[in-house]
DNA sequence: CGTCTGACTTAGT
DNA sequence: TACTAAGCCAGAC
Protein backbone atom coordinates (compact mmCIF):
# COMPACT_ATOMS: atom_id res chain seq x y z
CA UNK A 1 0.00 0.00 0.00
CA UNK A 2 3.01 2.12 0.17
CA UNK A 3 3.77 4.87 -2.63
CA UNK A 4 7.47 4.21 -2.12
CA UNK A 5 8.39 7.30 -3.31
CA UNK A 6 11.79 6.41 -5.68
CA UNK A 7 13.81 9.61 -4.71
CA UNK A 8 12.53 9.52 -1.25
CA UNK A 9 14.10 13.17 -0.17
CA UNK A 10 11.79 15.15 -3.25
CA UNK A 11 9.43 16.99 -1.02
CA UNK A 12 9.19 20.42 -0.89
CA UNK A 13 10.48 21.86 1.94
CA UNK A 14 8.59 25.42 1.90
CA UNK A 15 6.55 24.46 4.84
CA UNK A 16 6.55 25.59 8.54
CA UNK A 17 3.99 27.84 8.05
CA UNK A 18 1.76 26.05 10.37
CA UNK A 19 2.87 25.07 13.82
CA UNK A 20 1.91 21.34 14.23
CA UNK A 21 0.56 22.03 17.50
CA UNK A 22 -1.46 24.83 15.90
CA UNK A 23 -2.68 22.54 12.99
CA UNK A 24 -4.17 19.58 15.71
CA UNK A 25 -5.80 22.16 17.53
CA UNK A 26 -7.67 23.48 14.25
CA UNK A 27 -8.50 20.18 13.33
CA UNK A 28 -10.13 19.04 17.22
CA UNK A 29 -12.07 22.34 17.04
CA UNK A 30 -13.66 21.24 13.45
CA UNK A 31 -14.16 17.64 14.53
CA UNK A 32 -16.35 19.19 17.94
CA UNK A 33 -18.30 20.63 16.03
CA UNK A 34 -19.51 18.08 14.02
CA UNK A 35 -23.07 17.98 14.79
CA UNK A 36 -24.95 14.32 16.38
CA UNK A 37 -26.11 12.46 13.23
CA UNK A 38 -24.08 14.52 10.43
CA UNK A 39 -20.37 13.19 9.11
CA UNK A 40 -17.44 15.02 7.61
CA UNK A 41 -14.53 13.74 5.67
CA UNK A 42 -10.99 14.20 6.29
CA UNK A 43 -10.55 15.91 3.53
CA UNK A 44 -12.99 18.02 4.08
CA UNK A 45 -11.56 19.21 7.42
CA UNK A 46 -7.95 19.08 5.79
CA UNK A 47 -9.24 22.19 3.62
CA UNK A 48 -10.94 23.98 6.85
CA UNK A 49 -8.35 24.46 8.41
CA UNK A 50 -6.08 25.55 5.49
CA UNK A 51 -4.14 22.26 4.77
CA UNK A 52 -5.87 21.18 2.05
CA UNK A 53 -3.41 18.54 0.72
CA UNK A 54 -2.77 17.22 4.04
CA UNK A 55 -5.64 15.16 4.66
CA UNK A 56 -3.07 12.10 6.05
CA UNK A 57 -2.50 14.83 8.93
CA UNK A 58 -6.28 14.77 9.93
CA UNK A 59 -5.97 10.79 10.31
CA UNK A 60 -2.95 11.20 12.20
CA UNK A 61 -4.53 13.72 14.23
CA UNK A 62 -7.64 11.68 15.03
CA UNK A 63 -5.52 8.54 15.60
CA UNK A 64 -3.59 10.46 18.65
CA UNK A 65 -6.85 12.84 19.59
CA UNK A 66 -7.78 13.87 23.45
CA UNK A 67 -10.84 12.11 24.40
CA UNK A 68 -13.19 14.83 24.22
CA UNK A 69 -12.62 14.66 20.42
CA UNK A 70 -12.86 11.17 20.64
CA UNK A 71 -16.24 11.47 21.31
CA UNK A 72 -17.22 12.52 18.30
CA UNK A 73 -14.21 11.32 16.54
CA UNK A 74 -16.90 8.33 14.53
CA UNK A 75 -18.37 10.93 12.53
CA UNK A 76 -15.28 11.56 10.13
CA UNK A 77 -14.86 8.99 7.57
CA UNK A 78 -13.04 9.01 4.29
CA UNK A 79 -14.31 11.06 0.97
CA UNK A 80 -16.24 7.61 0.26
CA UNK A 81 -17.97 7.21 3.59
CA UNK A 82 -16.38 4.36 4.76
CA UNK A 83 -15.53 3.62 8.33
CA UNK A 84 -12.13 3.71 7.32
CA UNK A 85 -10.92 4.49 10.85
CA UNK A 86 -13.28 2.47 12.47
CA UNK A 87 -10.56 -0.36 14.01
CA UNK A 88 -9.68 2.63 16.73
CA UNK A 89 -13.33 1.41 18.55
CA UNK A 90 -12.18 -2.03 18.14
CA UNK A 91 -14.02 -2.97 15.33
CA UNK A 92 -15.94 -0.83 12.45
CA UNK A 93 -19.15 -2.17 13.89
CA UNK A 94 -19.04 -0.55 16.93
CA UNK A 95 -18.18 2.40 14.86
CA UNK A 96 -21.16 2.21 12.99
CA UNK A 97 -23.43 1.62 15.34
CA UNK A 98 -22.38 4.77 16.91
CA UNK A 99 -23.38 6.42 14.32
CA UNK A 100 -26.48 4.45 13.55
CA UNK A 101 -27.46 5.46 16.99
CA UNK A 102 -27.20 9.16 15.90
CA UNK A 103 -29.47 8.47 12.96
CA UNK A 104 -27.13 8.21 10.43
CA UNK A 105 -28.04 6.12 7.47
CA UNK A 106 -25.77 3.28 5.96
CA UNK A 107 -25.46 2.34 1.94
CA UNK A 108 -23.29 -0.28 2.92
CA UNK A 109 -22.25 -2.48 5.70
CA UNK A 110 -19.27 -0.12 6.44
CA UNK A 111 -20.10 3.13 4.56
CA UNK A 112 -22.63 5.87 5.32
CA UNK A 113 -24.68 7.42 3.18
CA UNK A 114 -22.74 10.90 2.90
CA UNK A 115 -25.44 12.38 0.17
CA UNK A 116 -27.69 12.43 2.85
CA UNK A 117 -25.80 13.13 5.90
CA UNK A 118 -22.34 14.75 4.72
CA UNK A 119 -21.82 18.10 6.89
CA UNK A 120 -19.59 20.59 5.44
CA UNK A 121 -16.96 22.47 8.22
CA UNK A 122 -16.62 24.86 5.31
CA UNK A 123 -20.49 26.15 5.60
CA UNK A 124 -20.58 25.82 9.32
CA UNK A 125 -17.89 28.05 9.78
CA UNK A 126 -20.59 30.84 9.35
CA UNK A 127 -22.56 29.53 11.75
CA UNK A 128 -23.30 30.78 15.64
CA UNK A 129 -22.30 27.43 17.02
CA UNK A 130 -18.77 27.72 15.67
CA UNK A 131 -16.50 28.64 18.52
CA UNK A 132 -13.44 26.98 17.64
CA UNK A 133 -12.26 28.74 14.90
CA UNK A 134 -10.86 32.01 15.56
CA UNK A 135 -10.44 34.20 12.84
CA UNK A 136 -6.73 34.37 11.35
C1' DC B 1 20.25 9.25 10.66
C1' DG B 2 17.72 7.06 6.58
C1' DT B 3 13.54 4.68 5.25
C1' DC B 4 8.97 3.23 5.45
C1' DT B 5 4.20 3.62 6.99
C1' DG B 6 -0.30 5.71 7.73
C1' DA B 7 -8.00 6.91 10.76
C1' DC B 8 -6.34 10.29 3.12
C1' DT B 9 -7.13 12.61 -1.46
C1' DT B 10 -6.53 13.94 -6.13
C1' DA B 11 -4.92 13.49 -10.65
C1' DG B 12 -3.05 10.92 -14.34
C1' DT B 13 -2.55 6.59 -17.24
C1' DT C 1 -13.26 1.18 -13.85
C1' DA C 2 -8.74 0.05 -11.74
C1' DC C 3 -4.29 1.00 -10.65
C1' DT C 4 -0.22 4.10 -10.09
C1' DA C 5 2.14 8.26 -8.77
C1' DA C 6 2.49 11.86 -5.86
C1' DG C 7 1.67 15.11 -2.18
C1' DC C 8 1.55 15.91 3.19
C1' DC C 9 4.35 15.29 7.55
C1' DA C 10 4.96 12.98 12.02
C1' DG C 11 6.34 8.43 14.22
C1' DA C 12 8.21 3.84 14.41
C1' DC C 13 12.29 0.92 13.31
Amino acid sequence: MQRRRKTGTERRDGRAATPRTDFLERVYAVVRQIPPGRVTTYGRIARAVGAARSARMVGWALHRCPPDVSDVAHRVVNRNGELTGGWAWGHPAIMRALLEDEGVTFVDEFQVDLARHLWDPMEAEDTPDSRGIPEP
